[in-house]
RNA sequence: GCCCGAGUGGCGGAACUGGUAUACGCGCACGACUUAAAAUCGUGUCCUGUAAGGGAUGUGGGUUCGAUUCCCACCUCGGGCACCA
C-alpha cells in the first residue's frame, strides 16, 4: 500500500469531478430537490483567509449527504462584486474595478475549488456582470412601476474634506475613517424603496420559517412592530392664530390622565407653523439649530442628558382630563417614528420621567401596581374586603433608621409580614389624621413630624390572618420624623396586643431586604430614589370614570373615549437605495425636465424609467474613480453618458448617476442560480418553480437584519407581480460562528494574525482542513484557530487511510451501527464537531483489531466522503469501485444491532456515586434492587442503616436515599 | 442603557428530556521501536490527599433523592442596536 500523499490524491478527484460534473445539478429530475445556500463571498484582495470556508464546508457536509440519500441537490456559487473596498482600491491606484475583480475572483476561485467543495461551478454568477445586473435594473423598475421607489430627501454621513458621502462603517466615532474630518449631516436626494409598506408581511410570514429562534427574534425586534393608537391634542394660544391639532402615537393610552406634557421633535412641521405665536421663538430656534448642527461626536459626549425647549405662548389641551398642559420641543422625540410628537406620561415612561425631573415638569401618577401577595394570598372562599389605608414610613433622622413592624402569631403559618405601620382610615378620617392616631396607638411615640406623602399609591392583595379575610387595599404612603422618643400608653385592642407585634428600628439600607411586602418594598424604594417611572400594568387612578379599572383592559375604551384610533407602527425605515458611488448598478432612470413641467406635483415627476428594452444600463468606463466636488457619483462627469434623449418626449434628458448599494444584487441571487443563463427572464418560471424555495440557507449572524430581510422583501414583492412561486425565499435559515484568531481576538491584516488556507491545504491537505474545521468547536460558535491542533485532524485520516491493510473479517456490527446513527443524526443538526469524535472513535476501536471487514469499512468510508471527499474516494476505488462513492447510497443503521445486553449503571447514595453494578438490560427494578443491597460497597455505606426511599432510572442509575 | 449569545482540565471542547461531569482532539509525562532523532504505537493525565476520603462546570442563593442542565440575584467576556413614545 502507498503512503497517503494529500498532494497528489486531491488535484487527481478534483479534476475527474470536475470533467464528470460529479456534482452538477440537473433542472428536472424524478428524483426530489435540494437547495442549499452558502452567502455567496465578496471577492476581496486579500484573498481566502480560514474562516470563509467553515460555512461553505458545514453546507457542503449536509449536500453532500443529501446526494447520497437520493436528492437532486443544487449547491452553487458565485461573486458579490459591487462595493466600497474594490472601489476605494480603484480610487487609490487607479485600476479599473473590472479588472480588480476579475483578478480578484480567480485567487478566490482557485482558493476555494483546492478544497474540494461541492459546488456546481456550471452556475457561478458575477453581480457585476451586465448580463446579470441587467435583472438587479429590470426588478428595480417594477419597484419603480409599483410606486415603492421613491425620491426624498435624506441625512447622509459627509466628509467635507474628502468631499463624499460615507457609509456608517465609514465614520469611526463621528470621524471620517480615511481623513480623520469630523463627519456633518448632509441633505441629499435619494433613491427609496418602500420595504416599510411590507413591514407587517415580513414580521407575521416569520411564523411560516423554520429560522433559528434567535434568528427570528432579531428580525422582529428589528422590524419593530408596536401596537398603540394615535390620539389628537388641541393646540391652544391667546394670541389669535391657527387652531390646530396635533396627532400623537402612544403605546400606553391607557396613561393619558396622566399626560402632563407634549413633547414634538424640533423637526415637526407644526413648531413652523405657530412661529408667531411662540413668545421664547429665537431660543427655540437656537435650540433647533443645534440639534441639526450636532454631529455624532457631540451627541455620544453628551452623555444621554436629556435636552429641550418649551414652546412659549402655546399650550395643549389633554384630551383626556381637559386641561391645559405645556408644549416641548426635545430630540429625545425622533421625527420619523410614530407622528414625530408624543404625550409626555413622566409617571409611567422613564424617558419622559427624566426630562420631568430635569426641567421640573409635574409627574402624575395613573396607574398603580396590583401587588399580589404571594406569602399570603387571597383565599378563594374566604370574604373579600376593601380599604383604604396608611402606611407610614417614620424615621429617626438622626440614627438613621426606620420603624418596622413585625407580626407575630401562629396564624400567619410562617410567612409573617413584616412592613411599615399600618393603619385602616376611618370614615371621614384625613390620610394625616388616621396617621398621626395610628402611630400614637399603636408605637406610643407622641412627637413626630409630618414629612411628606409619597406621591405613589399602591394596590395590595392578600389575606390578612389575624382578621380571617381577604383584603383588597388601597394603600397611601407618609413620611414621619420622630422628634423625640417620649410615648404614650399604646392602646390594645382584640387584635392589636403585645403579643401580636413587635417594633425594631431599622437602618436604612438594612429596610429593603428586611421589610417583605411588596407595597412598601416598592414605596421604600421609590423614597430612597426620589421617584422613579413605574411603567407595568395595574389598576387606573386619577383617571376619572376609569379609577379601578385594570389598565390592560381598559386602553380600548379610552382610545375611544378620546375620540383616537388604534394603530401599529414599526420602527422599520425605508431603504435608502442610492449612493453617490461608481462601482454599483446604475438606477436606470433618466431626469426630463420637459415631462418634469408637465406632471408637477406627482411623485417622481420628471424621473422616466429607461425602457426595459434597452436593459442593462451598463456602467461606463471613466479615468477617474473619485466622486466629483459636489458629491455626485463620478459618473456624473461623463457628459456623453449623462445626456441622453428622453425615452418618453424625446427632449433633452439627462441620465440618473446614483449608483444602488450592494445589497441590490444579494437580494435575488439565489433566484439566478436556477437559471443562471436565461436572457429572456431573471429565470423561468419552470426553473423556479422546480427549484425554490431554498431548503437551507446558512449565513453569518452579521447579516440577519440587513440582508435576509432585504431580500425577504424582494421575495415577497416578485411574488405579488407573480414572478416567483413561493412567498418566503428560504425555508430554513442557520448561522455559523467566525474563526478567530489564535488566543480569540478577531483576524485581520493589521493584527497580522490571518491564516491563508493554502499553506495548510498545501502542508496538511484540503481533507485536513476541513476535518479540522468542523473538528474545532461548535459549528454556529465562535472558536479560535490553533494551528497546533491540526495535527490531530492528519493523524485521523492516516489512521484511517492504513485500514486498508487490514481489511478481512471483522465486522464491529455494534460500533458501526452505533456511529452511523450518530453520524446522520448530527449532521442533520450541525453538529459536525461531534460527528467527527465519533467516526475518531469507531478508527479507535478498529485500531484495536488486527482486521475489518470491507463491509465495515466501506460504511465508515461513506460516513467519512461528506467530511474528507478525496481520501474516501480514493480509498473507495482502492477497494475495487467504479463509481464515485458521493454517488453511492448513505448507509443505514440497524437498531437491534445497537442495544447492548449487559450494561454498568451507577449507584448512588444520597445523590453520591458509590459504586457501579453490571446488570442485563431492562432488568426489572426488584432484581437490580437486590444487586445493588448485595453490593459490597453499598453495604459498607449503609453500615446497617435502612434505605428511606430508593430511586430507579431505568438503564442508568439506582439510587439510595437515606 | 437595552437585546442576544457564552463562561466546564494546561488548551479547543463533550454531556440525551434534570440522572455516573470532563467523550474526542491538542499538549504534557513515561514506555516500546531506533545507533539517534522524527514519525508511529502503547500507558497515564481535573484538583487535593500516602490512603480512606474530600473538592471542582464564572459567583452567591433556591427547587430536587439528584442540577453543567430549571428558577432568582450578581460578575466577566463576545456580538448587535443607539433616546422607538
Amino acid at each position: 500500500m502507498k503512503e497517503y500523499d494529500h498532494k497528489k490524491i486531491e488535484k487527481k478527484w478534483q479534476a475527474i469531478w470536475e470533467k464528470k460534473r460529479t456534482y452538477q445539478a440537473k433542472d428536472f429530475s424524478k428524483k426530489p430537490k435540494y437547495f442549499s445556500l452558502i452567502e455567496f463571498p465578496y471577492p476581496s484582495g486579500d484573498g481566502l483567509h480560514v474562516g470563509h470556508p467553515r460555512p461553505y464546508i458545514g453546507m457542503d457536509i449536509i449536500s453532500r449527504k443529501k446526494r447520497m440519500e437520493g436528492f437532486n441537490v443544487l449547491y452553487p456559487i458565485g461573486w458579490d462584486a459591487f462595493g466600497l473596498p474594490t472601489e476605494n482600491y480603484a480610487i487609490k491606484t487607479g485600476q479599473d474595478p473590472r479588472v480588480v475583480t476579475k483578478k480578484n475572483s480567480n485567487t478566490f476561485r482557485r482558493q476555494i475549488k483546492s478544497l474540494g467543495i461541492s459546488f456546481d461551478w456550471s452556475r457561478e454568477i458575477n453581480t457585476t456582470d451586465p448580463k446579470y445586473y441587467k435583472w438587479t435594473q429590470w426588478i428595480f423598475l417594477q419597484f419603480l412601476k409599483k410606486g415603492l421607489a421613491y425620491k426624498a430627501k435624506i441625512a447622509i454621513n459627509w466628509c467635507p474634506k474628502d468631499k463624499i458621502g460615507l457609509a456608517n462603517e465609514e465614520v469611526i466615532g463621528g470621524y471620517c475613517e480615511r481623513c480623520g474630518t469630523p463627519v456633518e449631516k448632509r441633505e441629499q436626494e435619494q433613491w427609496m424603496l418602500a420595504i416599510t409598506k411590507y413591514a407587517d408581511r415580513l414580521d407575521k410570514d416569520l411564523d411560516k420559517v423554520d429560522y433559528l429562534p434567535q434568528i427570528k427574534l432579531a428580525q422582529r425586534n428589528w422590524i419593530g412592530r408596536s401596537e398603540g393608537a394615535e390620539i389628537e391634542f388641541k393646540i391652544v394660544s391667546p394670541i389669535p392664530g391657527i387652531g390646530e391639532n396635533v396627532k400623537v402615537f402612544t403605546t400606553r393610552p391607557d396613561t393619558i390622565f396622566g399626560a402632563t406634557y407634549l413633547v414634538l421633535a424640533p423637526e415637526h412641521e407644526l413648531v413652523q407653523k405657530f412661529k408667531a405665536q411662540i413668545s421664547n421663538w429665537n431660543e427655540v430656534l437656537q435650540y433647533i439649530a443645534a440639534n441639526r448642527n450636532r454631529t455624532d461626536i457631540e451627541r455620544t459626549a453628551e452623555n444621554k442628558t436629556k435636552t429641550g425647549v418649551e414652546l412659549k405662548g402655546i399650550k395643549a389641551i389633554n384630551s383626556a382630563t381637559g386641561e391645559e398642559i405645556p408644549i416641548w420641543i426635545a430630540d429625545y422625540v425622533l421625527p420619523h417614528y410614530g407622528t414625530g410628537a408624543i404625550m409626555a406620561v413622566p409617571a409611567h415612561d422613564e424617558r419622559d420621567f427624566e426630562f420631568a425631573k430635569k426641567y421640573n415638569l409635574e409627574i402624575k401618577q395613573v396607574i398603580m401596581p396590583d401587588n399580589l401577595d404571594d406569602r399570603n394570598p387571597p383565599h378563594p372562599d374566604k370574604k373579600n374586603t376593601n380599604r383604604n389605608v396608611v402606611h407610614i414610613i417614620l424615621r429617626d433622622p438622626k440614627k438613621k433608621t426606620v420603624l418596622v413592624m413585625f407580626l407575630k402569631g401562629e396564624k400567619w403559618k410562617g410567612n409573617n409580614p413584616i412592613n411599615f405601620i399600618i393603619g385602616g382610615i376611618e370614615e371621614g378620617e384625613k390620610e394625616l389624621e388616621t396617621a398621626i392616631r395610628e402611630i400614637k396607638e399603636e408605637t406610643g411615640y407622641s412627637n413626630v413630624k409630618f414629612v411628606k406623602k409619597i406621591p405613589f399609591e399602591t394596590q395590595a392583595r392578600f389575606f390578612a390572618a389575624h382578621k380571617d379575610v381577604n383584603r383588597t387595599v388601597h394603600v397611601h404612603t407618609l413620611v414621619f420624623d420622630l422628634v423625640s422618643p417620649e410615648k404614650v400608653e399604646i392602646i390594645e385592642d382584640e387584635y392589636f396586643t403585645k403579643d401580636s407585634h413587635e417594633f425594631k428600628w431599622i437602618p436604612y439600607e438594612q429596610v429593603e431586604d428586611i421589610v417583605n411586602i411588596p407595597d412598601d418594598k416598592a414605596s421604600w424604594k421609590y423614597f430612597l430614589n426620589d421617584g422613579y417611572a413605574f411603567t407595568g400594568e395595574g389598576i387606573l387612578i386619577n383617571s376619572g370614570k376609569f379609577d379601578g379599572m385594570d389598565s390592560e383592559k381598559t386602553k380600548k375604551e379610552i382610545i375611544k373615549f378620546v375620540g383616537g384610533k388604534e394603530k401599529t407602527t414599526f420602527k422599520l425605515r425605508d431603504w435608502v437605495f442610492s449612493r453617490q458611488r461608481y462601482w454599483g448598478e446604475p438606477i436606470p432612470v433618466v431626469f426630463c425636465p420637459a415631462c418634469a413641467k408637465a406632471s408637477a406635483g406627482k411623485e417622481n415627476a420628471g424621473w422616466i424609467p429607461v425602457p426595459e428594452k434597452d436593459l442593462p444600463v451598463e456602467l461606463p468606463k471613466v479615468k477617474n474613480y473619485q466622486p466629483t466636488d459636489s458629491g455626485k457619483s463620478p459618473l456624473a462627469n461623463i457628459a456623453k453618458w449623462v445626456n441622453i434623449k428622453c425615452p418618453k418626449c424625446q427632449g433633452k434628458a439627462k441620465r440618473e448617476t446614483d449608483t444602488m448599494p450592494n445589497w441590490a444584487g444579494s437580494s435575488w441571487y439565489y433566484l439566478r442560480y436556477t437559471d443562471p443563463k436565461n436572457k429572456k427572464y431573471f429565470a423561468d418560471k419552470k426553473n423556479l418553480k422546480y427549484w425554490t424555495p431554498v431548503d437551507w440557507y446558512n449565513g453569518g449572524n452579521e447579516h440577519t437584519t440587513l440582508h435576509l430581510l432585504y431580500s425577504r422583501f424582494w421575495h415577497k414583492f416578485l411574488f405579488d407581480l407573480k414572478l416567483v412561486p413561493t412567498t418566503e425565499p428560504y425555508k430554513k435559515r442557520t448561522s455559523h460562528g467566525m474563526i478567530l484568531g489564535e488566543g480569540g481576538v478577531k483576524m485581520s491584516k493589521s493584527l497580522g494574525n490571518v491564516i491563508n488556507p493554502d499553506e495548510i491545504v498545501k502542508t496538511y491537505g484540503a481533507d485536513t482542513l476541513r476535518i479540522y474545521e468542523m473538528f474545532m468547536g461548535p459549528f454556529s460558535q465562535s472558536v479560535a484557530w490553533s494551528t497546533e491542533s491540526i495535527i490531530g485532524a492528519r493523524r485521523f485520516l492516516e489512521r484511517a487511510w492504513n485500514l486498508q491493510t487490514k481489511v478481512s473479517k471483522t465486522a464491529f456490527d455494534t460500533t458501526l451501527n452505533k456511529t452511523i446513527k450518530k453520524v446522520t443524526e448530527d449532521i442533520k443538526e450541525m453538529k459536525f464537531n461531534t460527528a467527527i469524535s465519533t467516526l475518531m472513535i469507531f478508527i479507535n476501536e478498529v485500531g484495536k483489531s488486527d482486521s475489518i471487514s470491507q463491509d465495515a469499512y466501506e460504511k465508515f468510508l461513506k460516513l467519512l466522503s461528506p467530511f474528507a471527499p478525496h481520501i474516501a474516494e480514493e480509498i473507495w476505488f482502492n477497494l475495487g469501485h467504479k463509481d464515485s462513492i458521493h454517488l453511492s447510497s448513505w448507509p443505514k443503521w440497524d437498531e437491534n444491532l445497537i442495544k447492548d445486553e449487559e450494561i454498568k449503571i451507577a449507584v448512588q447514595i444520597n445523590g453520591k456515586v458509590r459504586a457501579e453494578i453490571m446488570i442485563q438490560v431492562d432488568d426489572n427494578e426488584e432484581i437490580i434492587k437486590q444487586k445493588t443491597l448485595a453490593n459490597e460497597a453499598v453495604l459498607r455505606y449503609l453500615a446497617g442503616r435502612d434505605a428511606k426511599k430508593i430511586i430507579y432510572v431505568k438503564n442508568r442509575l439506582i439510587n439510595i436515599v437515606l
